[in-house]
Order: structure tokens, then sequence, then C-alpha cells
DNA sequence: CTACCTGCAAATTATTTGCCTTAAC
DNA sequence: GTTAAGGCAAATAATTTGCAGGTAG
């Protein structure tokens, strides 16, 4: 599995990003820096390689549009997204690894992966001093 | 806001339910068991009158297909989802809403909202004896 | 009568796929 | 030269919307 150019430009572009991306917003991002940039096919298809290994988490924040950001090897973790600007920060630790015993415990299930989004208003948002988008 | 014929019917077909059911899942089996079923953009425009009611909670698994099913209204909760079998078992309290004064205090996030869902298989599968679908 | 519910068809939108061209090793 | 990557257009598929007709109070 080589690391193609278009997987390496949308690295390029996560790596610079302060905040959750879609395929849209890498793929118009390229459009702005690259002079020959790669199509939304080809941005959609590194995206999945990316994910598959392992260096991009995939978000779904219900919203019917995915998000991606980039992530240490084999790590993952959540975000609070504000409602009002849509920024989003991420949680230092994943809240739902240390309840999975618990839940084999008490279930019988084993817990192999999860969806995690937390929206509400951060703390810029709710002072006034926004920068709402 | 009345609660038309429409709802109801979506009503009856969700209380039976066992399970989450897609929008789709509801009309087709409006269409085994009503003899004038209604239409699929009814079902979609009654589901989202459900759901505003609080009625109604809307649950999004990441494939891009919105599930529903009932709630006591005002209430929310979240699922262990079998990655084999599909089938869902319903947390029976919401491992979030303990944890935000804790992100209202770290973070100055005020929680409104959040999506949980849990992925893995579940005690039947994990013995063999499933009913994988 | 008037407002809202319904249904059908058409529009929308993110994502995927087919297929042919092109570049990499 | 063979194999996989890139591009473009067309295909999917869930959901939404426009609009005309129907229904209830």
């Amino acid at each position: 599995m080589r690391l193609t150019k278009g997987c390496k430009k949308v690295l390029e572009v996560l790596e610079t990003a302060d905040d959750l991306s879609s395929a849209q917003d890498i793929h118009s991002k390229m459009r702005t820096t690259e002079d020959k940039p790669p199509g939304l096919t080809t941005v959609y298809r590194s995206l999945e390689s990316l994910v598959n290994m392992g260096l991009v988490q995939a978000v779904d924040l219900g919203d019917g549009e995915r998000r991606y950001e980039m992530i240490k090897p084999g790590e993952h973790h959540h975000h609070l997204v504000c409602d009002a600007c849509k920024n989003s920060v991420h949680l230092d630790q994943c809240l739902i690894e240390e309840l999975e015993g618990g839940i084999k415990a008490k279930y019988g299930f084993e817990v192999r992966g999860h969806i995690l989004e937390i929206f509400g208003i951060c703390s810029d948002c709710s002072k006034g001093s926004n920068g709402i988008k």
C-alpha cells in the first residue's frame, strides 16, 4: 500500500487544519493551494486509505457530512462541538474506554468501537466574544 | 400541533418495534399492516413532528441511515449495537449527563446534547448461538 | 372557508462506482 | 509493462421540497 501523491496532499491539508474538515473542505482548500489539485473522488479515496492506515479518523456529527482529522496512529478522541461557532475542542481522553469493562460485566457485550460527540456552547461563545461562523 | 393520523400510525409501528427502525422500515411495515398506508414522505414528516414533540428519538449509527424509537417524553438513552446481529440494547442510564459538570468546569463548555452509540459483539453472538441477520 | 395533512414527483446532497487514461516502479 | 492511482461522469440512496388536491373543524 503506497502513500500516493493524493494521500500526501490530503495529509498536508489535514496537518494544517485547525479543526475538523469535510472531504469538500479539503478539496476546496486544495483548489487554492495546489496548481493541479486532485479531484473530489481522489480526496474521498485518499481519506479512505488514510482511515484504514490509522492516520486519520472519521468523525460523524450526525448532520450527514463526515469530517476528518489527523490522529496519532491507533489513537482516537472525541470532541466538544460548539453549536454556535461550530469549532471543536478535543477531549484529551476517551470517556468510553474506561467503561468497557463494566459494560462487559453487566451486559456481556464486548465493546469494539463507539461514536461519541458532545454538543453545546463553548466558553468563547457564552462570553459573547465569539467568532461565530 | 395536532397528532395526525400519520403520526399515530407511525407511533403504533414504533410501539410494537422491538428495535431501532429506519423510516423505510416503518414505511414497509405499514405496507403490510395498513390497507391504505401513508407515503414515505408522510413517514418522514411524522417522524420529524414526533421528534420535536419529544416522543421519539432519532439515533444515528454513522451508516448514513437514521433510526428512530419511542422514548418517554424528554428522556433519551444510548445503545449497545451488535456488529454481528445488528440488534441493540438500551443502556439504562446516560453516561454523559454525569460528566457535564466536569466538562463545564474543565473546558467552560456548556453541554446541550450529545451523540453516543457503542458498537461491539453482543453476548448471544459471542456465544455463537446468535441470530445474525 | 382556511389551514394543515398527504402524496407524488422532482430536487438535493454526500458519497460511491465504472471506466478509461496516466503515472509509478 | 503491468498494476494501481487519478479524473470525470454517471449512479446511489436517504432525505427534503414543491406543488396540487384532500380533509377536518
